[in-house]
Order: C-alpha cells, then structure tokens, then sequence
DNA sequence: CTAGTTATAGTCAAAATGACTAAAACTGAT
DNA sequence: ATCAGTTTTAGTCATTTTGACTATAACTAG
C-alpha cells in the first residue's frame, strides 16, 4: 500500500504543504470537582497531558488527537477523553471549532474542541501518571499552542451555563444534598450565596427531586438527599441553552 | 508542481481514500429581514444556493466552499457569504462544527458552520440569479447534505441569543423605532408583545440611545428614532451571552 | 374638524428576588 | 444528660421585576 499520509508530512516541498489542507484535530476540556488542599472546599480541576514531543515539548496540553475515520466528532471526543484519562464523562458537548492561523507553528490545524463534566465518582478514578496530570482550573500555568484561551473559554461557557441551565448536577454523584450543589455554583462563579435563598431556587427547577434518604456521618444536622431527574446531557445537539 | 490535491481527488484506490484526512468546508447561514409578501410585516429570510453538481445537484444548499489555507475561519465565512451574496454581515458568529459521518455520500467532510445577520439596506442589494435565491427561513423546502438540519439548529440558536442578548439590533439599520425591534423580536420568536411593557423593556437597556430623530412619513404619530450602542458583534469569541 | 391609529406614559396586582430571622436536628465536649 | 456549636430548613418582609391593562399624546386621512 502507498503512503498517502507521508505525501503531507515528510515532503518538504513548500507548494506541496500549501497544498495539504489543514489537519483536523480533536481536543477536550475536562472539569472535574475535587477538594482544594487549603481549604477543603470544592474546586475546579482539569487534566492535561505533556507533550513528548515537539513543538512545545516538555509543556502542558489539552488532551487531543487526530479524527478518525469511522468515528464523529462526537464519538473522537469522548474516545480520546477515555484514553487518556480512563473516564467516562457524563456531560459532553462541543465547544468551539479554533482555526486560527498560527496556532500551531509547524503546520495549519483546526481543533475541534469539546468540553465535558466528570462526577466526582469518576474523577476519583482517573489515571495520573508522569505525563498525565490533574491542575486546578485557574492555576494551569502556560499551556501549549493556544490552549490557555480555550481553557479560559471553556470555563466562561462553563459559568454562563451553570449560571442558565441546569448543569451542576453532571459535577455530581447522583445523590447530592442541596448544600452541595450550592458548593458547585460557589466553586464555579467564584462567589458565595445565601443558603436559604439558594435553596428556594434550586427546589423551585423541576428535575430536582427530593428523596427520601439522608446524608449520614457529616457532622450536624443530617442533610436531605436529592436526585436529578433532567436528560443526560450528552448531546451536543440537545436544545438546553445558550 | 506535482498537483498534490489528485491524490485524493482522482485516485480510484480504497486504502488510499480511507486514510486522507476528512475534508473540510466552510458554510453560513444568512438571515435578513425582509417584508412577509402576505401580511407585509417583517420576516426572516436566507439566501441558499443551487447545487450545481452531483452529489444532491439540482437542490438548494447553504452557501459554503471549502476553507483556503491563508484565511481564518471566520475570515473564510466572510469571504464566502461576498462571493455568494456580495453582502457584508453585520453580525457573525460560529454556530457549530457538523462532523457526522454520512453528512455526504461521496465523502467525509466536516463543515464548520457560521450564522450571520444582514441589515435590511445590505439585503436589499443582494445579489439573486438563477442559482441564488431568498427563501423565508421557514419554508426552504428539502435541502442538500444536513442542511435542513442545520437552519433549524441556526434557527433556534438565533432566537435562543435574541431572548438574552442585545442582538436584534443587527437585523435593523442604524436608527430604528422601538416598534421596529418589536416586529424583530415577533417575527423571530413568532410571538406577539405587549408593545408598552415591550417598550418598558428595551429603553430600560443601556445599549439603547434615544436620538432626537423622529421616523417621518407614516401614517400615524411618527415614532422616535433611536441607536445602538453596543460593539459591533463581529467577533465569535465575544463573550456577550450564550 | 373628526375618526382612526400608533406612540408613549402610567397604574396596579402578581411574581420573583435579596436580606434577614429563627427553629430544627444533629455532634462533640463538658 | 446537658449544653454549645454548626448546619439544615422554613419563613418573613421589603424591594424589584413582570404582565395585563388604561389613558393620553400626536399624527394622517377624510
């Protein structure tokens, strides 16, 4: 069989790469909860993987790869999600297609970005190794390419839909007490808020639904458990919100 | 020059085809507001065009092409939607990059879709001919590809950003009549409004600036005229709403 | 000058929001 | 056993926003 692929990237004939049209790429950004060290409270982490190679060896990136054949950009996202971190997200939509020019200097590529949510459960499990590595989501450092302003993107799509549509559950088990979803919006909008009327709002949506079961062992008062009814979430299509 | 493109093009091998990357487009959806024929109040219009070849030829489609290598996204949508329409938008924005795998029969190809809005004296002097035409947004019949599927989904993001954003403004010229983005938002969310709480609403905006203008010529009490102040909207990753 | 129509201001009750008080229910220490 | 401390939960109340509606102003057509 010829190699079709190495007309692209071994020639170094210049008409000939103009020529290639732009490779397509594949990347996630992932949010998961956890414990912050200092304070205990939950915040915001994301994994990024190093780069063995070059351009921008040795620095951080968002987890990616190449479109395959037979998958759709959906299933590309999801795939390259699980393989290098080992989870299963339980919200996954896309998040913006970047072309830019000069994204990358060795070459003209289109990433198509996704971004998903992992429950708690998940992250938990999540393989960590010498070149996989979890970070808090406002402390990435310099990333590679031009993977800070995705991730700076991500996080804003993150807050306006948190802060419109019902989104926080997909941070969380399936049970959860309403303190912990205030947790949620708190950790996310970087703000605190009134337990009491938090409350009122959040018992007001629809797809809350009240169990019969308490959270046992904390410390106080014995906090009711509550599930959410909504969809999924995993299509992109899904008409929810901006 | 070796024409590198026929590799893909024009050779007949399976193994050959498998392995060149998906191919990538470009396309727009284009809204302007035009006069109902019936009822003469304003509604939403779109250009598509002709397909001229196999696959789906003879069917009306989105105006799109495919992405050259010194232009950026947005940048090729712009280009696109000149050459198809010799109109300039006054809004653009991405919508969605559409990446399933049947999308065409011949072959894979992602489009990366961007919507736009024209001003009413910019639709005007819209190019139409045999192979471009205007269609009311809700009556385009069956089109090529997805991209019924695609209007709809621009369809419901547009009015999906008019209910929280300022955007209605990009429909209209500079200086228009509260009654004017009323009719907007009707002719959009297909509703009717109160025009006094309507009105209530929108002044209370601080985009919004009362010029000392007056629209002449109607029928009845002429109108004020006012302006919009907010940035032109012109960039994808403005982060006004979802 | 009058009838018809649109633009615009204002009223009023209902609903939603934000700040706050307080009781209930648990744990851990006295 | 009791009490202090903390969290959950319910409720109050003033303010703001919303929706339905009334009324007046300003124009044109006849």
């Amino acid at each position: 069989m010829k190699r079709v692929k190495s007309v692209y990237t071994n020639s170094a004939n210049v008409a000939e790469r103009q020529a290639a049209p732009p490779s397509l790429a594949i990347s996630t950004v992932i949010f998961a909860l956890r414990p912050s060290e200092a304070s205990g409270r939950p915040t915001l982490w994301l994994p990024l993987v190093r780069r063995i190679r070059e351009p921008f060896k040795g620095l951080w990136a968002l987890p990616g790869g190449p479109l395959t054949h037979s998958e759709s950009l959906q299933d590309a996202a999801s795939r390259n999600l699980r393989e290098t971190t080992g989870l299963a997200p339980s919200y996954l939509e896309q998040l913006y297609a970047f072309g830019g020019l000069h994204r990358s200097p060795t070459q003209r590529v289109v990433s198509i970005v996704y971004w998903a949510l992992v429950q708690p459960t998940e992250a938990a499990l999540a393989d960590e190794s010498a070149n996989v590595r979890w970070f808090r989501a406002d402390k990435v450092g310099e990333l590679a390419f031009d993977h800070n302003a995705i991730v700076d993107y991500a996080l804003w799509r993150l807050r306006n839909k948190l802060a419109y549509g019902s989104i926080a559950y997909h941070l969380l088990g399936e049970y959860f007490t309403l303190a912990q979803v205030r947790e949620v919006y708190e950790a996310v909008l970087d703000t605190r808020l009134d337990p009491a009327n938090f409350r009122r709002q959040v018992k007001a949506t629809p797809e809350i639904e009240e169990t019969g079961e308490y959270l046992q062992g904390g410390k106080h008062r014995p906090p009711r458990l509550y599930r959410f009814t909504g969809r999924p979430g995993l299509d992109p299509d899904n008409r929810s919100t901006p």
